[in-house]
DNA sequence: AATGAATGAGAATTCATTCAT
DNA sequence: CATGAATGAATTCTCATTCAT
């Protein structure tokens, strides 16, 4: 018989590795990086513990991969605010923006926060996601230059730390966490 | 020689578990709870895998231990304003001694987020921590609310929130991280 | 197109099936016959996995190819003796022969004493070599004893033994290994 | 109750140590070093695979303890004749002894052969193993020189590499070997 | 004949914990 | 209370081989 057409693998693998991502996403999330064993992931994707290595070559590829994908969101939203926030109003849409990417992704920031302070990912972590981060600040210093403001990078500091804060709050708290509330005090305090 | 009083005992006892939990903040703070092993407690703090058992029975009630005695510290700070805030002055002292009291044991605050969010250690945070945390937040909701802020709860969670993430960011960055001019501008928005 | 013909598949077939046999013997040499995978052979030939096992049923299978396949050239160098050695110029010669038959093929020779103690293709190994090196060792006797020697058969196994050493020492010194010296002295020694 | 002593465990330590030595020689030598696993050597020497690290950490450093206890065999029989070879006399008795040290180790030197040309551990084996040879090369080169050789250093390594051909014969084939009357006539050309 | 995804049985290694002394 | 050897389950990863197409 003939065999798959390249297309074909290409499906199957793209497929399966987005399934694997997003178990391991999961499970990443819920048990803490170091706690999850690539068997268990293999068990809930449904695939043999060999064929993950087949999609990953190791857990820390498989974590990558994760964090990769996760920062495509992430990507995705900056791009909208990249070009410079020049008003007030745009300025709460930015924040908004931000809680509504975090909303729509619990389960990949609740990882990011599991992983902020473990130091066997950290490596990884700034590879991939620190880069971002400095370039996310530095559109709201421009803003807070803009308005006056005497120490914008100070400001964007806190304005991200707090953000940081809200969010871990969000994440950990759940649905207790008044989150809306909390945003609308957070703009009226920097806007 | 004359035998040793119970009393001689009860020191030395008092001693090497205190010794063994310095040692264990440090190591689950520096690698991670999960990523330390007994043995490297043991053989940092000079002391058998064995007797490690005979002062703690386990890897978890060791870091319960770590944890309770890291909460002292926070106690008695508590202890300075859980009497109320009633002035400014009292508010910036308050936010001050706050972070006087991480940047004195950045070991702990290492440990706390590292915990933060890993499930297998949540329980144990939960119960130790977040009592704490709870009352430590309605000293600063009473203050807004004298201060005639329309949602005090929110304002202290989200001044709650803030000083995790500025926590979180100097504890991460270290010295990178202008820690002094953020708590600053803090104290301004929040006062 | 016209379809191919029975013997251009045929063609085809002992083409790609040649190609994994110096495949392999590069790779079982080099690597070690249990170091090496299955996966790395396909790979470098340019094979997918699943057809290596239209061609070869299993890694020993492949492995028993790659030892027939070397001693064809083993074979047809004794085909040059196998009438016996009538002078020592033929002794002469031989040895050389033998000599430049190793040299001309070295990563052959090189898993010979891979494998020659080799548990696991052991048995292989006697059943496919084993008896041609007995004749060849005969060969040796007969000239041994007409030049008369008392003890031909342990003379020709003291020759062979020495063949063996300095082959080996050949193969893992490579070119540091002054060969052509120690050959002169061997057929000095021993013709 | 009170502790082992130091010297108990010492004790314990040597025996269980020698124990394991032994059994991963033995299993190496058999099997061959690739195709033995711990398991199998934890479970001949009646010892729990995780224990098996207590006292090796790794496969390759069990491997260099089983080499390293080898060597101090050759070493001392290195030993009787590092002080040099005086007569023919000396001659055949660093001979005969070499191959007696060879006879009453037939198992060490069979992993000798074994792991000779296997990359994986040629690093380890020329590490440990290559100096000591290099050395006895040298008092044979000497031997040679003396009785007026014209090219002592090539002898040397002839003799050398009949012996290690030699030695492979009688690992390998056994007592179907003769190897007695094969001394005798190697002893007659090289002294 | 050809493809590469899938399987599953190990392999080496780690580690919390227990045990004998 | 002290010691460190011993255990065994769990973990990451490898690889020959099979399968569906």
């Amino acid at each position: 018989m003939a065999p798959r057409t390249a297309k074909q693998y290409e499906e199957i693998k793209r497929k399966k590795s987005s399934l694997i991502i997003d178990t391991a996403l999961l499970r990443f999330s819920e048990d803490g990086y170091k706690s999850t064993s690539m068997q268990s992931i293999a068990k809930e994707a449904n695939v043999s513990k060999g064929n993950l290595y087949n999609y990953f070559e190791s857990k820390e590829a498989l974590l990558e991969s994760v964090l990769r994908y996760g920062l495509d969101q992430f990507s995705a939203f900056y791009e909208q605010i990249s070009s410079g926030i020049s008003s007030e109003k745009k300025f709460e849409h930015a924040i908004r923006s931000n809680f509504d990417m975090i909303k729509s992704n619990k389960v990949f920031w609740k990882l990011y926060f599991n992983l902020i302070s473990q130091p066997s990912a950290q490596l990884l972590f700034t590879k991939i996601i620190g880069p971002f981060l400095e370039e996310y600040m530095k559109v709201f210093e421009t803003y807070f230059r803009k308005k006056g403001d005497k120490n914008p990078a100070v400001t964007a500091l806190l304005l991200g730390s707090t953000m940081d804060g809200v969010s871990l709050g969000y994440i950990m708290m759940g649905e207790m966490y008044p989150l809306d509330d909390i945003i609308d005090q957070l703009i009226e305090k920097f806007k």
